[in-house]
DNA sequence: TTGTAAGCGTTATCAA
DNA sequence: TTGATAACGCTTACAA
């Protein structure tokens, strides 16, 4: 019968197993089992043989026996928050994967995502802590969500982003965000820009924060004056609601730095209804390089946020962990200024 | 010493085994293996004392242990096409994950990225066919990859949208395409257009060639004429092209069906260029209900395209096929018209 | 309905 | 350097 029954669909042949292999190269399983994991005290004639035998019988491991075995998963979970169930459509989390996936690639280990369930809380916690994971990556960008950190007692486990708790102690990648933002002020500054804003992130975050201090280092050394300072809350209608309170204080601006580029196309749009140029009468530069910059007209100059390297990175540093060797507990990625239109 | 080195950062008790559980409650190791996926041959009372022992030891089964007894990986793998490295940042693509991973969740099954890489190609390919998993899900929109469609000899599969090849014997979750199609027309000739056209997709795609049939039965229906057709391959740019093409053959138009809303958005622009109005000189409906809809000014009247549920249906379907349950080959999930501005 | 015991395919320990 | 052999934690006949 023709029926959708999956019953007929499993594998034809069993795969071949290290016994098969031991067999046809005519020595032990163990000797097999050292080839096969690259371990050096096997006479070279026998690991040829045995490369040979497991080429013929085109043997893969089986990874649950290995596991069961070695107590090692070769698995690292992909955790994303519960919070944004539309993680999935932010640009910023699908690059950190797209790197995450890339180094992954060149390793053995697998990619597994778990999205912490609101139906299942606890779910997701015994999934980790029952050994079914080498590691963790947690990926909770612009988020309040800081449930997680706690689980690194036990489990190594990296962080996007510097965690708002136990920075101290947490293993994390960042971009620089304050030499980021030095130099998108420096840029201004060396356009001959006088009278220098800042559109600034929720002072909350990480970002926020680092991004607002190195546009004052920036200014400072400058000699400049740094108190034209509104804030947003990352968001294109935050960027725009804080141009124009820049713009009503009635005090000379003749560039802006924002924090992210979402917040700088709100600022953008602002500045051209009030019939300002850019960058002639008023200069801006945006902070990550995403759509946001290239998509308003003239485009934005602003500071590359290197995402896909930054979840690359996460991915190496959480199997150096693994793997018990030593790594950094930080990684802070450089940025670049791209100079488009803006400033 | 308080080194970057991961060895002490493993789990600090080991878990509790099935064997621990079967102690407290005082029973064999099978007895709880029943309990424990809900056989139903067991006393209610070593039911309910297992379950307080599975309760308060925190018992978590381990997944290698089972996998290597059952045969079983109670793991699906999302196969992403190496073509597009950028898939993640597709928004279809990202929605579609969304859909899948909200149903798994539901489920005991892991889901597991593997994206086919270019610097190994058969690795993908032998750990698909090693036992490693339980089935797959394609996700290869608007790409003519379709390099794993003979994987259903060996295993379960599921494809996003009906796939070019095979399409008689795979297992697949597409929108209603046709109807879809055929509901844009409907609309535009309740409003009263009489010339109406239509900018198709690549015809060597099912979405292509099933929004344009949909198109035309509209039209029949209505006896109207369906000799406005123009190509393109579902991007802003070529929408804009094969509008002015539209405009340029000097017959009148009153309402344009774009296969889908990047196109819609191309043509937008071009009506807009030319002077015309929307709707009230041509009248525009898309297909997809994608930020491209939303993303003009007027917002475009589309036909719903409802992504994460597909992807819901995918991972369910996928589910029923692994477990031997009876489902169907095919599903067509049904639009939906969304009224905006532009007809 | 319950328990016993034999695997499942590796890795790891320990002798040789 | 190599090979027996005992785990690893669970499922599943088969017996009771």
């Amino acid at each position: 019968m023709e029926t959708a029954l999956g019953t007929e669909t499993g594998q034809v042949r069993p795969a071949p197993t290290l016994e098969m292999v031991a067999a046809l190269a005519g020595v032990s399983r163990a000797t097999v089992s050292r080839v096969v994991n690259g371990s050096t005290s096997v006479a070279p004639e026998l690991v040829h043989s045995v490369e040979q035998a497991v080429r013929t019988l085109n043997y893969v491991p089986n990874r649950a026996a290995r596991t069961l075995a070695s107590r090692r998963t070769y698995t690292i979970t992909l955790l994303v928050p519960e919070s944004t169930s539309k993680v999935f459509a932010d640009p910023f989390f699908a690059t950190v994967v797209e790197g995450v996936a890339k180094y992954l690639n060149s390793t053995d280990y697998m990619l597994n995502m778990v999205t912490s369930s609101e139906a299942n809380p606890g779910k997701t916690q015994r999934y980790l802590m029952g050994g079914n994971v080498d590691g963790v990556l947690v990926v909770s960008h612009h988020s309040g969500d800081h449930s997680w950190e706690h689980l690194s007692d036990a489990l190594p486990i990296v962080f996007a982003g510097r965690p708002l708790l136990n920075a101290a102690d947490s293993y994390y990648v960042e971009v620089d965000n304050e030499e980021g933002a030095l130099a998108a002020a420096e840029r201004l500054i060396a356009t001959g820009r006088q009278n220098i804003a800042t559109i600034a992130g929720p002072q909350d975050m990480p970002p926020g924060v680092d991004r607002l201090a190195g546009w004052r280092a920036g200014l400072h050394r400058a000699g400049l004056n740094d108190a034209l300072v509104e804030y947003g809350d990352f968001t294109v209608a935050s960027g725009a609601v804080a141009m124009e309170r820049l713009l009503a204080r009635g005090k000379p601006v003749d560039g802006v730095f924002a924090a992210n580029d979402q917040m700088a196309a709100g600022a953008h749009a602002v500045i051209l209804k009030h019939g300002l140029r850019i960058p002639e009468d008023i200069a801006l530069v945006g902070f990550d390089d995403d759509q946001f910059a290239t998509g308003v007209e003239p485009a934005l100059t602003t500071v590359h946020h290197p995402i896909a390297e930054l979840g690359e990175k996460m991915a190496r540093m959480l199997v150096e962990l693994i793997e018990g060797r030593a790594t950094e507990r930080v990684c802070r990625l450089p940025t670049s200024l791209v100079v488009r239109e803006s400033a």
